[in-house]
DNA sequence: TAGATTGTTAATCGATTAACAATC
DNA sequence: TAGATTGTTAATCGATTAACAATC
């Protein structure tokens, strides 16, 4: 096994986590005063360093006028040119239990690159449904429907036990991004991408960051 | 050098996100065959490096078998025990839109550390409605019930406008500590810990390291 | 014993922070 | 100009990786 990925790490990762934040806030700004906003202020709103928030503009290719700051508008097309975000891609969604269908709902996606044309649920009592104005289709229905419209991204919703063989169906249907809310690891060929999100990680990280905060 | 065990240090928090995970594939593991794993066994199944593991687990002061292992049930209730979800603590959810329904509907928080016991909405509409068995209460009743019950932790699943005046009740309410899916930082009184948990990160990372990796 | 694994240390790598010259 | 801010470099800090002695 080799010991560390081939692929030079252009980015930071982490950077590229709080771009979302950062644009939030440039986008609340957008068609309001002022028209220019300096790291300075954007760190301020943020609740991050200076030092931060530049480095992580840089990274996008962003250029502010030195003296003055960045024009908001410009920032936000730099951000959102970064991150793919210009064009919403289409994406299938699988599972429509609780999260699932909280996804579904979330119309906001388009704003942060996902257009969710289809999705699909192993109980037959689901499909059909049409859940926030999309179509609940059979699993059978996914690799063709995906390789006729060419979907790249699809977001898995699925209890653990059928995750695998769910992701194996992403696969097969042409899809080389995976959200995966799954907790499990995903095996999937090379050239396929799993983005693992894990909302107890966050709950864990809470308890313990209140532990140390009450010991000093 | 210095002693490990009870000091006050500071956990590495990347370190303290794994965990649950780990918990996750030993408490499938638990009740059956084999009662021990080896930190190369939990790795493997994790997907993680070995010192990843050994260094995860350490932190939780689980104490394993040169040569053989960590007993399964021992470390889980270690890690369990570390991150306080030995038992789970009451808490309020603000917001019963889509999200907040889902995280009401996902029963299995209790096994991370949480217990709804009451919802709140600032919609009359949905005041009243038990959503998965959690009642929805205006959100004026929230101070009283959350001193009378020492209720310390809180969900908030607002809108972003709404956010801040929720956070300000959840404190007036005694609670210290704000699982926020909020985009936007918030202002809390010291001793009050806020942890932020942003979807579009995941997705800003997915698709930057899927850019990284057509570039090799 | 012989093989396996822990616990820990030292080296490497990457991210954050601080500082400042350039310049609008 | 004088004040503010960018873009960038160098220093620090923290996390990951690799290695190995101890030991079951």
């Amino acid at each position: 096994m080799a010991s560390k990925s081939n692929s030079v790490r252009i980015n930071s990762l982490p950077g590229v986590r709080r771009l979302p934040f950062y644009l939030n806030i440039l986008r609340r700004m957008r068609n309001g005063e002022p028209k220019v906003i300096s790291a300075v202020t954007l760190a301020e709103e943020a609740g991050q360093a200076v030092s931060v928030v530049k480095k992580d503009i840089e990274m996008t290719g962003a250029v502010g006028k030195t003296g003055v700051g960045y024009d908001v508008a410009a920032l936000i097309g730099d951000i959102e040119r970064f991150l793919g975000w210009t064009d919403p891609y289409d994406a299938f969604l699988a599972g429509v239990g609780n999260l699932g269908s909280a996804l579904l709902g979330y119309g906001g996606f388009k704003q942060y690159g996902l257009r969710f044309v289809a999705a699909f649920d192993a109980d037959p009592e689901k499909v059909g449904e049409a859940i926030h104005g999309v179509e609940v289709m059979p699993l059978v229905k996914m690799p063709e429907l995906g390789r006729r419209l060419r979907v790249s991204t699809a977001v898995l919703a699925v209890p653990a036990e059928e995750a695998q063989s769910v992701a194996d169906l992403f696969v097969e249907s042409g899809v080389t991004r995976i959200w995966s809310f799954a907790p499990i690891p995903l095996a999937v060929p090379e050239g396929v991408i799993v983005q693992r999100e894990d909302l107890t990680a966050g709950l864990a990280e809470l308890m313990v960051r209140c532990r140390n905060a009450d010991q000093t």
